[in-house]
DNA sequence: ACAAATTATGCGCCAAAGCGTATATTGGCC
DNA sequence: GGCCAATATACGCTTTGGCGCATAATTTGT
């Protein structure tokens, strides 16, 4: 995978891709990240700000982790091209 | 590059890395981070856990970005495992 | 089209991240 | 040791993410 992730709204719609790749309702990630639907919702969306754990457990959930490269090095793609 | 980031620790000792490679004072990534310097320490221990916006606001400020991937899979990665 | 499932919002509340300011504490360097 | 830069803490305050609970709004299946 490698998918860019700049902003809280591409963060968020990784993680509705992978969650849905999955066939997990919004639900079943909130309660294997413990969390609330609504807070998966709100993070998927991207448009609420949300906190670094909440995220960290989300992505614990699907089986993905954050990596920290440099910028502009095109190790990765940006969600948009997908579509 | 490419750092495992799955905790705020280790998120925390990255940045702190790529700060001091480029010989910024914590008051420095603050500024350009939109961020206090305090706000800085606190994210490089890694022990309060921190908002996403700050986070990015600082991995921005140091020109790094997060990438998300499967975990325990390297880091260089075949574009066909996508579809 | 209808019912069921899924997702998006709303409201009051609490905990805490970040702020401003300021002060310890640490680390280099002479 | 002594001095100054750099980093770690402290306190009160404001903002807000996430909660519980609930309900709209939307999507999906038959």
């Amino acid at each position: 995978m490698n998918d860019l992730a700049r902003t809280p709204r591409q963060i968020g719609t990784i993680i509705q891709r992978a969650r849905k790749k999955r066939g997990w309702t919004q639900t079943q990630l909130a309660e294997r990240a413990g969390l609330r639907q609504a807070t998966i919702s709100l993070i998927e969306s991207g448009e609420k700000p949300a906190k670094l754990d909440s995220i960290l457990a989300v992505l614990a959930a699907l089986d993905l982790e954050f990596r920290v490269g440099e910028r502009s090095k095109g190790a990765g793609r940006h969600i948009e091209e997908l579509f």
